[in-house]
DNA sequence: TTTACATGATAGTATTACTATCTTTTTTAA
DNA sequence: TTAAAAAAGATAGTAATACTATCATGTAAA
C-alpha cells in the first residue's frame, strides 16, 4: 500500500497555489534550495527567476513576496512535523516514550521521501535552523498572526503542550516548555555548527548529545515539584 | 561618589569611533530609536540620516552597513549585562542567590541612567527581543564570528556556565543550559507579547511568571542526576 | 470553438545600499 | 596663530531590489 498525507495550506500564504503547477512547484523547490544557499536577505525573486528560467513577474504571480515564500516553507514544516509526530506517537502508551519520540522527530534528519518531491526535508530542516524565526522577527508578526500564518507553528507546540500535561498534569508552563524545546532544537544545533561556545556538543554528525540535553531539560523541568 | 563604567567595544564593528562625537552619538542613539520603531529590514541608513539632519554618506563614514550598526548596538548590551551581573553578584556567597540574580537581571527592565544619554537600556532590551537572533543569522556569521563580534555573547554564556558548574559541578550542559536560558528570556517576551499561545504567562506588565519559568528551567536541570 | 486563464516578454518606478568627489568647517599641533 | 589635518556637509552617481503594469501568446476547460 503506498499513500502520502497531503497538507493543506493556508490560502492567505499565496496568491496562485503553488502546487498546482509546475511553476509554481519549481518555484518551491528552487526557492528553498535558493535561500538554504544565499541566505534570506541576500535571496531575491530575481535571482529565482533566473535560476528556473522565467521572469520576476511570473514568481509574483504566486506569492506576493519573499517574506511569504518563507512563511509557506515554514509552515509546510512544522505541518508535516506536527503529523509525524502523531502517527509516531500513536502507537505508544505511556506519555514518557511519546515525549521522548517527539524530541527525537525534532532533532533527527528527516526523511526526503515522505513529501513530495518538490520540498525535502532535510532543506526545510536546514531553513528552519537559519531562518526560522525571522517568520515572524517582523513588524507585522501582529497581522500575520491574526491571518493565521503561526498556526501549524502554534498545533505543534499545543500537541506537545498536551504531552507534557498528561505526563506531568500539575506542571505550570506547558506551552512555554514546548516552545523551549522546539526552539532550542533547532537554535542548538545552529551554535553548534556556528558559535559552539554556546554549547556543549563536539562537532560531529550525530546529535545524541543534543537530544540528551533536551530531554534532560524536559523530563527535569516536569519532575520537579 | 559618582563613576560610570565605560564599555569597551570591539574595534572591527565601527570604521570611526561612533562615542567619540556628536554625529557618532546621535548615530547610536537614533539608530537604536529608528530600527525599534520601523523594525531591522525596513531600517535604513537614508531614513536615519533624513532623522538626525546628516547625510548617507556621514553614517557610512561610522558603520560599513546597518548590520554592524545592530551588531555594535547589541554586543554593548551584552557587554553592559555581563558587568551587571558579575557586579550585582559580587556580594553573594550561595552560587543559587547568583544564579537567580542573573536570571532576574535578565528579566527585568534594566535603568537607563546606568548607561550613557545617547543608549539606553529600555531600547536596547526592545531591541534583543525583536532583533537579537538576527545579529548571528547570517551567511556571514562565521567571519564575523573570527572577528570576535560575538565575544560579549559568549563571555555572558560563560559566565552563567560556570555559576551553573559551581552550583552543580556534575551538570553535563552548561553552555547549552546557560544559552538556552538567555535565548529564552528574549524569545518568551517576545511570545508573550505577540504570540502568546506559545507561552503561559497573562499579558500583565510584570514578568514574574518568566521568571519562575526560566528559575524552575534553570534548577530542575541542574538539580537532575 | 470560444473563452478564460496561465505564462512570457518587456518596461518602468521608487527605494536601497552603497561609492566617489569636492567643499567647508572644526580640531589639533607646531 | 597659523598651517595642516581631520571631520562633516553637499551632491552625484550606480547597480540592484522590490515591486507594478501592460500586452502578446499558448494552452486547457466549457
Amino acid at each position: 500500500m503506498e499513500f502520502s498525507v497531503h497538507i493543506k495550506m493556508n490560502e492567505k500564504l499565496y496568491l496562485r497555489d503553488p502546487e498546482q503547477s509546475e511553476l509554481g512547484r519549481k518555484i518551491l523547490k528552487h526557492g528553498l534550495e535558493l535561500i538554504n544557499k544565499l541566505g534570506f536577505e541576500e535571496f531575491t525573486f530575481k535571482k529565482l527567476a533566473v535560476a528556473i528560467n522565467t521572469t520576476e513577474a511570473g514568481i509574483y504571480r504566486y506569492f506576493e513576496n519573499k517574506h511569504r515564500l518563507l512563511i509557506y516553507l515554514m509552515t509546510f514544516y512544522w505541518s508535516y512535523l506536527e503529523y509525524k509526530i502523531v502517527f509516531s506517537i500513536n502507537n505508544l502508551t505511556s506519555p514518557e516514550k511519546k515525549l521522548k519520540k517527539a524530541i527525537e522527530l525534532l532533532v533527527v534528519e528527516g526523511d526526503d521521501a515522505e513529501v513530495p518531491s518538490y520540498l525535502s526535508v532535510k532543506k526545510l530542516q536546514q531553513l528552519v535552523m537559519w531562518e526560522g524565526s525571522k517568520a515572524y522577527l517582523t513588524r507585522h508578526v501582529g497581522t500575520d498572526n491574526k491571518d493565521r500564518l503561526f498556526k501549524p507553528y502554534k498545533d505543534l507546540c499545543a500537541r506537545l503542550s498536551d504531552l507534557i500535561l498528561s505526563y506531568s498534569p500539575k506542571y505550570k508552563f506547558p506551552h512555554s516548555l514546548a516552545s523551549t524545546v522546539v526552539e532550542m532544537a533547532h537554535a542548538q544545533k545552529f551554535f553548534k555548527n556556528n558559535l559552539p561556545a554556546l554549547t556543549d556538543f563536539p562537532n560531529e554528525k550525530e546529535d545524541k548529545k543534543l537530544t540528551a540535553f533536551l530531554e534532560n531539560l524536559l523530563f527535569s523541568s516536569m519532575n520537579t515539584k
